[in-house]
DNA sequence: CAAATGAATGACAGCGCTGTCATTAAATGG
DNA sequence: CCATTTAATGACAGCGCTGTCATTCATTTG
């Protein structure tokens, strides 16, 4: 049978109270009175029942990591920051994978907030940037933090963090301009995700700043798959006066890409430079290696952590004050052979 | 403010041990009141606390997920099909990434089941197959399931699941054999997992079954990485004599061997046919895409949840019967071109 | 038709903690 | 040195449920 508070409150011989303010770090402790408290819980190997706890102080300290995404490298990268500063401070996190493109997916959140009574949640791209979902978790008073595709913030109440995949992928084109291509494609992701417009943007901005005229023709639409890569690359090979590279809207596509110009005997990047995006782990396996632009999920993980749990304080110290932090990563560059860099 | 048992009995007019009975189907309800709590649940749109409930019933219905994979597809796989099952059994899931080699690492268990009070642990290899963990989990009475390399029953209390990667390695093998290949290399992974000698087993099992004698210089140490496919794959080029055919120990270092491969001209399949193993999503998209096996991964971890779930049941129920459920996959041979399946 | 049986429901304590407020001990001031 | 403030501690209710046991009501039976 486990310790509890009064088994601790006994053996240090003083009130459950006052155990319950060492647990607490209330501050208003004697040192010796602290000291014997800290004896005893180390002594009866003591820990607080959560469940007792979440019922007496009525806030649950359990975040909710809601992502719908096929990317695992992502995902698992995503949880494990998020799972660390949970960790660091006492919260717990539920996992809740889900189908953002489901008519019910607000209902479900709702739902799933009130009966778990989550404290808040980390939601990701895309359903961090769904208008519906947010509107209905402010008015339900849900806290959040959001991590999105952007480099401005939102005017919101809560956290978010951007990542700016503007200018990485403006970065990206540019490297592919200073490589002496001057017709280069871009194949995009679903246009949901608002990264997929962004990065179009970025590609357009670099292009511009070029002098490279925007030509329509060299957008191709996709989702974002392995699947779409290889179509894509065939749309490519059968264009008369040929793209010499092409930007994928990310490493998945870009690994398409890649397969499909092998299938169709192009030589990359001598006869076609790819890029990607992300820097997922295959991306350093392909043949040859892939360019692409690194972000650090963990940290960003971390972050969106971090800021939601200081939402979540400040509330409850009732400061009023507006505490919505926010702040942004810009991926970076990471040039390897598929683009002719670092042969 | 949520509703509590009490305003549901107070609408339904019943005393909160009927809603209390409702709530847990204890059956023992007249079907009229039964019909108005529920429609009193419903008015008020009512949930239970899960931490009164969880105090009061003293058994925190929560699972624990431990794991310390690398392989990022089969960790959201399990976790997805795990996650399934807890959510119909009104279980919640603690995802515990972990570090194996650690030398404290049951030390870290015992105290994550203690502080979250979990109901019971979900082993992945390389835990599993740990016997300290498994001795220590078992001396402390922690309910766990195992997932693991084998084919046959442990002597043990806990339930577990069985993968059987000798017969899937005889299988691959086998098939490498009925290619003609007579002069097959294997390079294996990790050998504190179970799996990796399984596999080599299953690959010795199935030369003798061909009257092929084992050479132990084809047999190539490594880990389960892409860079121990990248190193062998030279190791192999290099061989005098060397063998027309790789089984790598799993599709990481499968993908390797086809890099090294490449990057030494040598043709796939025809200087050199790769097997891999696990039927990972990348292993349909290398060039050309990897002979593999595959296991039901979601499949797999619905089947050790549920059964953790079912032997929790029945302590609690106090049957004292022996309800260890086991059962076995075996993973399936998948034919690609690597190994010139498939043309 | 009264007594006995069983099904349905309720009263109430208590799970292990936190919050509120009361009490005591120590520190400060006139 | 006593009154007053401040710091430290404690007593106790109550969070929302479940478990135990008592009670009520509808049946069945001799």
């Amino acid at each position: 049978m486990p310790a509890t508070i009064k088994s601790v409150a006994d053996y240090a011989k003083v009130s459950i109270k006052t155990v319950s303010r060492v647990i607490n770090n209330e501050g208003t402790v004697k040192p010796d009175t602290l000291a014997r408290v800290q004896q005893a819980i180390e002594a009866l190997d003591y820990r607080p029942n959560k469940a007792a706890r979440d019922l007496a102080s009525k806030d649950n300290s359990v975040l909710g990591f809601v992502y719908d995404n096929p990317n695992a490298y992502y995902v698992i990268d995503m949880q494990k920051g998020i799972l660390d500063v949970c960790r660091e401070n006492g919260f717990e996190l539920l996992i809740h994978p889900c189908d953002s493109s489901s008519p019910s997916i607000t209902e479900e959140l709702i739902n799933m907030v009130r009966s778990a009574r989550l404290a808040g949640l980390v939601l990701s791209p895309p359903l961090s940037e769904m208008p519906d979902v947010l509107s209905t978790l402010d008015e339900k008073e849900i806290f959040y933090v959001r991590i999105l595709s952007g480099s401005k913030v939102p005017k919101t109440t809560m956290p978010c963090v951007l990542v700016d995949d503007f200018k990485a992928a403006f970065n990206i084109t540019s490297h592919l301009i200073d490589q002496k291509h001057q017709k280069i494609a871009f194949i995009a992701g679903d246009k949901q995700h608002k990264s997929t417009i962004e990065r179009i943007n970025g590609y357009k901005a670099s292009l511009k700043q070029a002098g490279i005229p925007f030509d329509k023709d060299l957008l191709i639409d996709g989702t974002y798959s392995f699947e779409t890569g290889v179509k894509s690359a065939s749309i490519i090979a059968n264009m008369q006066n040929r793209p010499s590279a092409v930007f994928a809207c990310n490493d998945e596509i870009a690994a398409g890409t890649l397969f499909g110009s092998r299938m169709l005997g192009l030589d990359v990047p001598n006869d076609l430079a790819i890029a990607g995006f992300e820097n997922s782990p295959f991306s350093r396996q392909t043949f040859p290696p892939l360019t692409t632009a690194s972000q650090p999920t963990n940290e960003i993980a971390q972050r969106a952590a971090s800021s939601l749990i200081n939402a979540l304080m400040a509330r409850k110290k009732a400061t009023g004050q507006d505490v919505a932090e926010t702040c942004c990563f810009v991926p970076e560059l990471v040039v390897r052979q598929s683009t002719g860099g670092e042969q």
